[in-house]
DNA sequence: CCGTCGTTCAAACACATGTTTCATACGATA
DNA sequence: TATCGTATGAAACATGTGTTTGAACGACGG
């Protein structure tokens, strides 16, 4: 029952994808573009070309599948961010905008189309998500707190419970981008409003959440 | 057919409630503790005391039901922010401040349990209700845009383009107030958070809002 | 050549859930 | 009292969905 290893099915690159790996691929692209609830075991397995019973064989269960791609995009996610944090906090005395530019940059741009998919994958498993996806996401906080003390760095004269409760809103504001609140804000704004273009958002809500901050 | 005025069904303090007044206000209770998945119809009319058949017979179809709630509660809350709205612009050059804590407060406040109930669902509806629901959400921009009119009239400087930004990201922090993020605050913040007390944290929200509008 | 192991396949299974059915009770009205 | 429309009740129904089963296949080593 050992299974060999999935850990390359984030990349999507290997020479040729194995069934695994496409179900890994093909599960996480669906539910991004359709949401959870609208994805079955039948959809899965058909679009990634394997039988019903793939998913069970090389996962378990389709939770357990569903689980997966969430761990694994969830630690690319933090991994990224700790990284831009290292990189910011170099000085005794970080700068605001760079500990939040850390926090927000990697859930914004889309390098690529990978990256694109695993993002929106991860913002419906916010709302929509398992119990036990939003579990985990309320209750592991780790990296929230090295952006907490950051911060606390950045501005020691406001208390830690201050600085929680901005990094609260500011997380409300970074999270509000699903294509549901983007649909929303183009019908609002008559369509003069593009967050096609990732780097002039990702300006934007710096702006707006470094404001707060600052208030 | 033609099933006696549900009307009433709101307030719900009608001298003796009927089945069909029990099944929405359970119906939502239900949901505002459990979330749209967790509930099944069976859950509903035994929690009711009325029989399995009822939500079908005197709503149709539970959809309808859930639907039904929605709309209720959703033009509740519009109704009370277009009332405040006017309320704040009288004046030609109305106060940002505000015009924004009458967006805010009637999703902020628990003037009493059966408003805290309602927000609790209308907050699940956005993120985890059936698609009906969020299509309305995301489509119904009206109210809307007579806030961000208002945004208009007091930041005249600003183009239209950019009010629709910034209130799309004070949605953003508006709406994110679930139970689940706020037991996360409390998990992040060591319980030093406390969201309990609402007129703080309306002023909380405002100062980060209103410190993002004039950036 | 044989046997084993990992994999794939079609089919069936188990179960939860929304819905329907039809009988019955109730209440007003003539 | 008889009748009709409304409401409730218990049971069955229909269906979608995750999962399991047992057979078949293919590669590889002895």
């Amino acid at each position: 029952m050992d299974i060999s290893g999935h850990q390359q099915a984030g990349e999507g690159r290997g020479v040729q994808e194995g069934v695994k790996e496409r179900l890994f691929l093909t599960a996480e692209k669906l539910i991004a573009d359709n949401g959870f609830e609208a994805v079955t075991t039948r959809d899965i397995t058909a679009r990634a070309d394997a039988n019903i019973a793939a998913i069970n064989y090389h996962y378990g269960s389709k939770g357990a599948l569903l689980l997966e791609i969430f761990r694994a995009r969830a630690t690319e996610l933090n991994r990224e961010r700790g990284a831009l944090l290292r990189a910011a906090t170099t000085d005794a005395q970080p700068e605001v905008r760079a500990v939040l530019r850390a926090l927000i940059e990697p859930s914004i741009l889309w390098p690529n189309e990978a990256r694109r998919i695993a993002l929106r994958f991860l913002n419906r498993a916010r709302s929509e998500g398992p119990a036990e996806m939003r579990d985990i996401i309320r209750k592991d906080v780790g990296h929230l707190s090295r952006f907490a003390d950051a911060l606390h760095a950045a501005m020691p004269q406001l208390p830690k419970s201050e600085i929680a409760w901005r990094l609260h809103f500011a997380l409300g504001v970074l999270h509000h981008n699903s294509d549901a609140d983007y649909e929303r804000l183009a019908i609002l704004s008559g369509g003069a409003c593009d967050p096609g273009d990732r780097e002039a958002l990702l300006e934007r809500v710096l702006d707006f959440i470094a404001a707060g901050f600052a208030a």
